[in-house]
DNA sequence: GTAAGTGCAAAAACTTTGCATAAGT
DNA sequence: ACTTATGCAAAGTTTTTGCACTTAC
């Protein structure tokens, strides 16, 4: 029998569905953030360069800022990075835990699911919209290096 | 009777501590950011330039890097705000509350006290060092600005 | 006296803007 | 057709770097 689950919707959807229009730029940065979660705009614009080569780093920096817009990405700024980095924003509320050494990050699901998922101590009169949490770290790799110094 | 309560450190004994040489630049910064929680390094120049006229931006930048990786200083990356802020390490491993708007940020107590306070629910084969939460929200007043709109 | 820190200028890194051209609806 | 998006180049921001000079120890 056929499953009846509600499929994803594709970057082409998500596109119309919040009235933008579809271009072959808007679609290969969705792809390169499928393939490389947590990408700067360097890394999708390096990453789209091969499909699209005539494309440029300020397209890349507009689309990321349309679709961000939009709700269609997330831009994440890590304590650990300089620059900001980007990811499908797939309503998971999930956090991030990077490594302080080299930067990796790596995606943590949520308990809780809806966001916020979590409560202030104090709102300061203030309208709370989410919460989101960034777990520092050190991975094995960097922690070995370290042992040597 | 006197208190026996200990006092908490000064800016030139947290130098001294950390094996740093106490000057007046650093002083004078550490002095801005008691004044100033969460300036960026632009905010604790102009704070500083009047009782030391000749300093530079660099040495601010310069300053806030070695009293960083000292853990005299805590770098504050938020997602709504394009530069890096920077607050005095009580070590009382407080959050942060931000309005997505205006970019105003208030402090929020966190109810464990210790870090790390939060366990993610996968470590990824990752040291845990500490996890930071940053509350997006709307303050009053931009609210009601919203809702002229 | 020696090593560490500062000031200055220049450069690097990242992002935005303005405008002509191209493409989507 | 009409409007939106792209490419390019230029400028804007923020941060870092290199080197001579000064200061803390």
């Amino acid at each position: 029998m056929h499953s009846t689950r509600p499929t994803a919707p594709t970057g082409e959807e998500r596109l119309r569905g919040a009235g933008l229009r579809v271009t072959a730029q808007r679609i290969a940065v969705l792809n390169a953030l499928a393939d490389y979660p947590h990408a700067s705009a360097e890394t999708a614009f390096e990453a789209v360069r091969p499909s699209i080569p005539g494309i440029a780093l300020a397209t890349v920096h507009g689309v990321v800022n349309d679709l961000t817009s939009a709700g269609i990405v997330r831009r994440v700024s890590l304590p650990d990075a300089s620059t900001a980095l980007y990811e499908l924003d797939h309503d998971d509320n999930h956090h991030h835990m990077q490594c302080v050494d080299c930067g990796r990050v790596e995606d943590v699901a949520c308990a809780v699911g809806a966001a916020p998922c979590l409560a202030p101590s104090h709102d300061h009169g203030m309208r709370l919209l989410e919460a989101a949490v960034t777990y520092r770290a050190l991975c094995q790799q960097c922690e070995r290096t370290r042992d040597l110094v």
